[in-house]
DNA sequence: AACTATTTATAAGA
DNA sequence: TTCTTATAAATAGTT
């Protein structure tokens, strides 16, 4: 119906392609209206074009969706119902498995017991005590496990203290009058205090710097 | 486009409106299926006439479930994925609300207590503590209330007991000698035990029976 | 976006 | 339903 016959295969040009698709888009929407009124009938039209291009047609009186579910009545065809409606029903299940684990969670803070009988009420004491048992030996175990542990890392750091005061008496004896006109040797020298020995240490070599302080104070040794 | 122009409405001859809806139907099917060879674009047309007849046209290499997600993604439109997708987003919400639910309440039982640390150890011991007083609180108070409903149950038999036994001397006495021959009678009367007298009176009188044994047996007392 | 020669669709009748 | 056919409508190619 035009100036010459065409065939009907893809239009490989994609000016006319696309002329051509906006033209037929017109009529086929134009009849799908006039068969919609004419025959009283249900029309559902819904194209893209080669780019992607959207255009739909739908009856008055009917939405996509229901029109989209009657498709599915008609046809029995499922394409998500069942799979929606099985998930729905787990969804329910899950819902009230959730509440009965709320009740028991209440029930274990003694909350909502009201209407447990004695027996119950024994049943569920007796569970409690011995769950804290359990928790209390954890606590206790994790506690001893800490303990140990800081008691492994304060050995460890009085034996680095201890050689490095060691190395630095050595030092000292090898520099021997280097600081004599400095009051601190006197008292550093005759060994009563090692704070002093580093101090003093520190003193003539500003680089040496040590670490220990920092860590052993962010270690929490509480117990309580 | 026929031997006549037509108005566009409803055509209200039933018989006249199937021929047409035939014919036409015939015509946009095969328009859609020449637009998308043409056109290289996808189609759907559904349609159902005035009588629920279903008829479908669809382009080849696309499901209509592909053809319906794919319209739902580029409209943006909400048949139901959303719906769908947010119940599935709800659904494993709750899924992890419950296994939070579950952990605690291994947790409570004393298991699965290996990755919390002091603090958190201790306020689990806490919280256990609390409730533990609570259930022992509300275990006490039932025990309360049921010794105390045993006890007017018990206050009350008795009192009924006690007016049965009124009754039977008050008869007794009314009888005077009809029963003298048994020897029974002289332990009776001298009112040193109320089961004997009790006794006799059910020996005399076969078909009244007390019920309170079984009613007060099968009450259970145990507090333990 | 119009135009228009032609093809195509279809209303009415059989 | 299907066929026929006169005619309306759609549209291919052009401007």
């Amino acid at each position: 119906m035009g100036r010459g016959k065409i065939e009907i295969k893809r239009i490989e040009n994609a000016t006319n392609r696309q002329v051509t698709y906006s033209k037929r888009r017109n009529g086929i929407f134009k009849k799908a209206q006039e068969l919609t009124v004419l025959c009283d009938a249900k029309v559902s039209l819904i194209m893209f074009s080669s780019t992607g291009k959207f255009h739909e047609f739908i009856s008055p009186n009917i939405s996509t969706k229901a029109f989209f579910d009657l498709y599915q009545k008609t046809t029995g065809t499922d394409l998500w119902i069942s799979h929606y409606e099985k998930m729905q029903e787990n969804y329910r299940r899950l819902k009230e498995i959730n509440k009965k684990l709320r009740r028991e969670i209440r029930q274990r803070m003694g909350g909502d017991v009201d209407d447990l009988n004695i027996k119950e009420l024994q049943a569920l004491e007796a569970k409690m005590d011995s769950s804290l048992v359990a928790i209390r030996d954890r606590k206790y175990h994790v506690i001893k496990t800490q303990t140990d542990t800081h008691k492994k890392k304060v050995r460890n750091l009085e034996e680095r203290h201890a050689n490095l005061v060691f190395d630095l008496e050595t030092k000292l004896d090898q520099q021997d009058g280097i600081v004599e006109s400095e009051g601190y040797y006197n008292e550093a020298a005759n060994g009563a205090s090692n704070l002093h020995a580093l101090r003093l240490y520190q003193i003539h070599h500003p680089n040496l710097v040590l670490h220990h302080g920092g860590r052993f104070g962010s270690n929490d040794l509480r117990l309580a």
